[in-house]
DNA sequence: TCGCCAAGACTTTTT
DNA sequence: GTCTTGGCGA
């Protein structure tokens, strides 16, 4: 077929993209084909069952996603897509909820709390309630109000069983309080009062409803129960709803995520059809193997059989080492090996872990040996301080009542106005019945003559001063553009000079703050209101994946990153260290069986990213908190077939800083390095003697000077010499010549 | 009011 | 081990 609407699609994507009407559900297995099936069926409804691109609504949990299935439809389309409602969750009912702020409890301007704010809101509403901030952690309430709000529980819904549910009622009330006299709105609020709209005004119901003709969701059992009842209310008239998703992934849970919404969706719609995509176009059959029998072990699923005509493929390694630094060294010299037999690039490989901390001790090692790394959403740039400073005085200018806002940047430079002064104001205009930001602009345009110069006291010349400042920002902002009141704000308030001390950090500082420039001149027409909300739902993982991409296209560089991170991503070569008990899973899932299935959706995740082959690493003692654990092998390395494994046993305990030794006498990767000065090291060889592999993976060996070891890897390079990368008990990764090596096989 | 030091925390983090 | 936070002294 050449129709390249509908080509290169197996029987399941063609059935899927060319469905008719009503509710279908497609379970897509890792690498299946699931965003191609998207695309193409949006592209398909509107090219070829003429649906005009405004009755449709695709929702997707990332901008990327989102903005991605955009371009791509658009080449698949002769149409236009006007009007389409493309994007996430959060920024469909953003639009939503700035449309019809006539029927909600805040007005058009909201400002959007990124969870910085949500965090410093709560405690705030801790502090107003005189609730101990030690007995009840400010950030185990939040957790407890964001979840009641997936929930669709309003303050007055959550359950007072217990003194916590009490506590988390009380502040969960207050915090709505507080929200509103923000004038602000938090993440999962979108998608409450998105929800409780349609769910509370019939005609709007009916308004969206009957607008949209095809509702379309990705990534469906990340939806969590507002998302849900959301769902159904937009698809609740023309009833056509097509869901993409895999339970098998959900790895959200506790943002509220709810997989079982997959079930639930059945149960709704028992006339659904329900589509199975199989058929997995990246991995390897070992790697699909070992994938379905970790991942059998779950229930409340439906089973699917991965298969691929890719062929078997390498048999998937284990490695036990006997500390975290031998773990990294593991993966640092088979990378090392691997680039220097010149048959793998950097970029071909990714290390994964379950936590962030673990990173350190890899990086290290990386570093050590002069390999090329990078991490992937480490850093937020949304969350660097500077950053957010910037981000606040621009809120400040948008919506004065944002008080959360106001305060962090009051004494950013420092300007002498501190605690006390900012509480008699705020108690002041709480008196008043106006925001303390209302009553900050008073106090800079009138100054001395403003009811609330005598209430701040000894610094109220100063408080006056910025207020000021402030209100002549809030004056201009109508007349000037976004990006000269970016660069009036900044030369203002002297910020350059406070945060660019000429030292490194200092500079990369001031970077950052331009890069944001950046970011506002494309926003430059849209103006400060949409720059805003873009930046709050933009935010972070968006920004940073793509970097990612450019980045390991580019410089060609080894991936580090967490599992989490890992999802929707794939590599050649895959590392999963830290199998280890208390790391993966996770000690904190260890009671509850649904978190213990959430750590094997996870491994699940980890394993399915690897197209060609998987190490899996663990390390029988490793630094936590600074203090040496020692731990068992993870329990989910039992579920996968022995067959399937080429266990390496472990290294020789007796060195365990063997690596650093290994370094500078094997394959000289050990200086600082640029990607291409890793080069392998090179025997004074002789002419390739035979035309055929000797060896492969899985046989043991034994040489003279290394003693026994197996083979990972044998290589015929295009001279007839055969390259093998063997590994020692002893030794270690040692990558040689195979006609130098004087191996002999061992049965 | 600000800056420094010490005690305490510390999974994951699509929006 | 290292980052954040909060208390205290200048």
């Amino acid at each position: 077929m050449s129709d390249p609407l509908l080509a290169n699609l197996n029987p399941q994507q063609l059935q899927a993209v060319t469905a008719g009407d009503g509710q279908i559900l497609v379970l897509a297995g890792p690498g299946s084909g699931k965003t191609r099936v998207l695309t193409r069926r949006l592209a398909y409804l509107i090219d070829r069952m003429q649906v005009p691109a405004y009755e449709i609504v695709a929702v997707t949990f990332t901008n990327k996603a989102a903005s991605e299935m955009e371009n791509r439809v658009a080449t698949l389309v002769q149409s236009d897509l006007k009007g389409i409602w493309l994007g996430t969750f959060h920024a469909m009912c953003a639009r939503m909820l700035r449309f019809e702020a006539g029927y909600l409890p805040f007005n058009n301007n909201f400002v959007i709390f990124d969870s910085d704010d949500q965090e410093t809101l709560v405690k705030r509403a801790m502090r107003d309630l005189k609730i101990d901030e030690k007995l009840h952690r400010p950030v185990s309430v939040h957790a407890a109000i964001s979840a009641a709000k997936n929930d669709l529980k309003g303050p007055k819904e959550v359950t007072r069983g217990s003194y916590k549910e009490e506590v988390v009622a009380r502040v969960y009330e207050r915090y709505e309080q507080l929200l509103r006299l923000n004038n602000a709105v938090d993440f999962d609020d979108l998608l409450f009062w998105g929800a409780k709209l349609l769910r509370e005004h019939e005609f709007l119901r009916d308004k969206y409803a009957s607008r949209f003709r095809h509702v379309l969701v990705d990534e469906f059992q990340d939806t969590n129960m507002a998302q849900y009842e959301l769902l159904t209310y937009l698809s609740s008239y023309h009833k056509n709803i097509f869901v993409v998703g895999d339970e098998d992934q959900s790895i959200y849970r506790w943002r509220g995520a709810d997989y079982r919404n997959v079930l639930r969706f059945e149960k709704d719609f028992p006339d659904c059809q329900k589509i199975l995509l199989e058929q997995n176009y990246r991995s390897t059959q070992v790697i699909l193997d070992a994938a379905r029998s970790v991942i059998d072990r779950n229930h409340n699923r439906t089973p699917k059989h991965l298969f691929s005509d890719r062929g078997a493929g390498n048999k998937i390694v284990r490695y036990d080492a006997v500390d975290d630094n031998a773990e990294a060294g593991f993966v640092v010299d088979t990378i090392a090996a691997k680039i220097g037999a010149k048959n793998s690039l950097p970029r071909d490989f990714a290390v994964m872990y379950r936590t962030n901390a673990q990173s350190r001790v890899i990086e290290e090692a990386f570093m050590h040996a002069g390999l090329p790394y990078h991490l992937v959403g480490a850093q937020r740039f949304y969350g660097r301080r500077e950053i957010k400073d910037v981000i606040c005085f621009l809120r400040l200018v948008e919506n004065p009542s944002d008080e959360v806002s106001l305060q962090r940047v009051i004494s950013v430079p420092p300007r002498g106005i501190g605690e006390t002064s900012i509480a008699n104001l705020r108690d002041a205009a709480n008196n008043a019945g106006i925001s303390i930001g209302d009553a900050l602009l008073d106090l800079g345009r009138i100054g001395e003559a403003s009811p609330y110069w005598a209430a701040v006291g000894r610094s109220a010349g100063k408080m006056a001063d910025f207020g000021a400042t402030v209100a002549g920002w809030v004056d201009q902002k109508a007349q000037i553009s976004l990006v000269s009141l970016f660069d009036r704000i900044l030369s203002d308030v002297g910020y350059r000079e406070y945060i660019d001390d000429n030292t490194d950090e200092g500079v990369d500082r001031w970077e950052n703050v331009e890069e944001l420039r950046r970011l506002a001149e494309d926003f430059n027409e849209r103006g400060l209101t949409e720059f805003l909300q873009n930046l709050a739902l933009v935010s972070d993982q968006d920004t940073i994946k793509e970097e990612e991409e450019d980045r390991s296209r580019d410089n060609s560089s080894v991936t580090l990153l967490t599992l989490h991170a890992a999802k929707g991503l794939e590599y050649k070569q895959v590392f999963i260290v830290g199998l280890d008990e208390n790391v993966l899973p996770h000690s904190r899932s260890k009671d509850d069986p649904e978190e213990m299935a959430e750590e094997r959706r996870l491994f699940y995740v980890g394993i399915t990213r690897a197209k060609d082959q998987l190490y899996l690493v663990r390390a029988e003692r490793r630094r936590t908190f600074g203090e040496f654990d020692f731990s068992e092998p993870s329990r989910f390395l039992k579920d996968i077939d022995p067959s399937l494994i080429l266990n390496e046993g472990k290294r020789a305990s007796s060195r365990s800083s063997r690596y650093e030794q290994d370094l500078t006498w094997g394959p000289s990767y050990n200086q600082p390095a640029a990607p291409s000065k890793v080069r392998h090291i090179s025997f004074e060889s002789a002419p390739a003697s035979s035309k055929a592999a000797k060896y492969k993976a899985g046989q043991r060996v034994k040489s003279e000077k290394f003693g026994e070891g197996i083979i990972l890897e044998s290589k015929l390079e295009s001279d007839g010499e055969e390259i093998i990368d063997v590994h020692f008990k002893d030794y270690g990764l040692k990558h040689l010549m195979a006609s130098l090596a004087n191996l002999e096989i061992l049965q």
